[in-house]
DNA sequence: CATTATTTACTGCTATGGCAGCAATATATG
DNA sequence: CATATATTGCTGCCATAGCAGTAAATAATG
């Protein structure tokens, strides 16, 4: 997992539920930059902006471990 | 997922590693600042900052998308 | 209990993320 | 083709993340 791979997630996502990068911005509440960061692979974008966004689309983050414990989504 | 509970899988994958937060922020190439900030559970954390210090513990990140397209890790 | 190691907290500093507003393309629609 | 919408790419500004250094508090060890 990296930050393209993120921006392409990001982008299809956005696409296929029809929204606008504004329009997704309002709705996760963050500005229309960081969604064409995000869109764009920037490396430096803050954890909180990013969650926000993936949660307007729905996608879950999770954290995958060699050890299996406390994976929660 | 949120920024408590990747506090408390980083901060129990470095004890079980056996790691100090020191050595755990020179493996990963950042500053002992951003260790003590995750697992105090900072939000405002940096996407490259966080996957940096999940690398060095080897734990991954995933996206979980409704639709199941280009889940990559 | 005493000593060491670790973690937490605080500091000033620098670099930059996030923001809105605007302009320029690019894309979609009639 | 003409118009409207969406996108990208700028801009300056402000807030703050990240940094190393230091010190205090906590935990571990002999």
């Amino acid at each position: 997992m990296n930050s393209q791979i993120i921006a392409k997630i990001v982008r299809s996502h956005r696409k296929l539920s029809g929204l606008s990068q504004l329009e997704l911005a309002n709705l996760a509440g963050v500005g229309k930059t960081v969604v064409f960061d995000i869109e764009k692979g920037k490396e430096t974008i803050q954890l909180n902006s990013l969650l926000k966004v993936l949660e307007a689309l729905n996608i879950k983050m999770k954290l995958e471990t060699p050890l299996t414990l406390l994976k929660r989504s």
